[in-house]
DNA sequence: GCTGAAACCAGGTAACC
DNA sequence: GGTTACCTGGTTTCAGC
């Protein structure tokens, strides 16, 4: 992976409906190399989907939460099977087991106060915890699909 | 917005690259008015853009960490100047002015601890803090672009 | 063996019903 | 919302470097 794969992952990190031959004009090649390139990202896994952004206001998910749970439970057994609960929730975004004091902390998004409620019952009816802990975005003030490409 | 925009929603979330005609087949239309749909939700700022997602692994970036800092600076003017620095450092790819203990919370993606390290002096150097806690996740365990559609 | 020109074809886009 | 036609842009082939 050189800098003009470098240079062809940043355009569409930034916009995947740009058309190959302005990419291939941004990166000093003509279409045909540049789109092979785009397909051997693609073959490897570099670019793993294309997808549509959508705006979570016009969703109606206007509430952006963080879960944060501690848990007696510490098999393998056990976290296969509540990855798999996690998975299903579709309001729950994102999930990490963490290290420190918390055990996994998870994403969550959905209209307001009373479906955040439902989704932490929802959550604590599929697996038992010690202790969870809520906390509340009250503003997104940055939040990017655009990873750093400056250490390839 | 209807149950076939709807569905044509959760189709590009999924995966931008399907044809028009595919779409169009599933949500039962026809190409055209399909089209149209597609470009109205465009339009509308419903769907804000189309990016391509790039394994992070791939791209050298293999620690996922999450800042949550605490500050005395609680004026407008602060928080602009403070949002902008970050949103010029590319490894931060969250931020979120909470509500509770902390102030602010970001999410950060880097190669590793010694990476990690030069983000936190970057994000010290422009911004004062009382309190900054970081902590670490060990394991991905969900990480999603695809936002729930059952609030529509 | 990789690049780019040109031909080809699928799919996006527009006009019309 | 559908049908048809068009035309941009993705994909393949092939010649040249």
């Amino acid at each position: 992976m050189d800098s003009i794969d470098k240079a062809i992952i940043a355009i569409l990190q930034r916009d995947s409906s740009t058309p190959v031959s302005e990419i291939a004009d941004s990166v000093g090649l003509s279409a045909t190399p540049c789109w092979r390139r785009i397909k051997k990202l693609e073959e490897e896994g570099v670019i793993t989907k294309r997808v549509a952004l959508v705006d979570r206001h016009r969703l109606n998910l206007r509430l952006t939460a963080f879960i944060s749970v501690r848990t007696a439970h510490h098999s393998e057994a056990w976290l296969t099977k509540f990855a798999e609960s996690v998975r299903r929730i579709p309001e729950i975004v994102e999930l990490h087991r963490m290290s420190g004091d918390t055990d996994y902390l998870m994403k969550v998004v959905c209209p307001d106060m009373v479906r955040f409620d439902k989704v932490y019952k929802k959550l604590i009816s599929v697996a038992e915890f010690s202790d969870v802990k809520s906390s509340f975005s009250m503003e997104d003030l940055k939040s990017t699909t655009e990873l750093p490409l400056d250490y390839i």
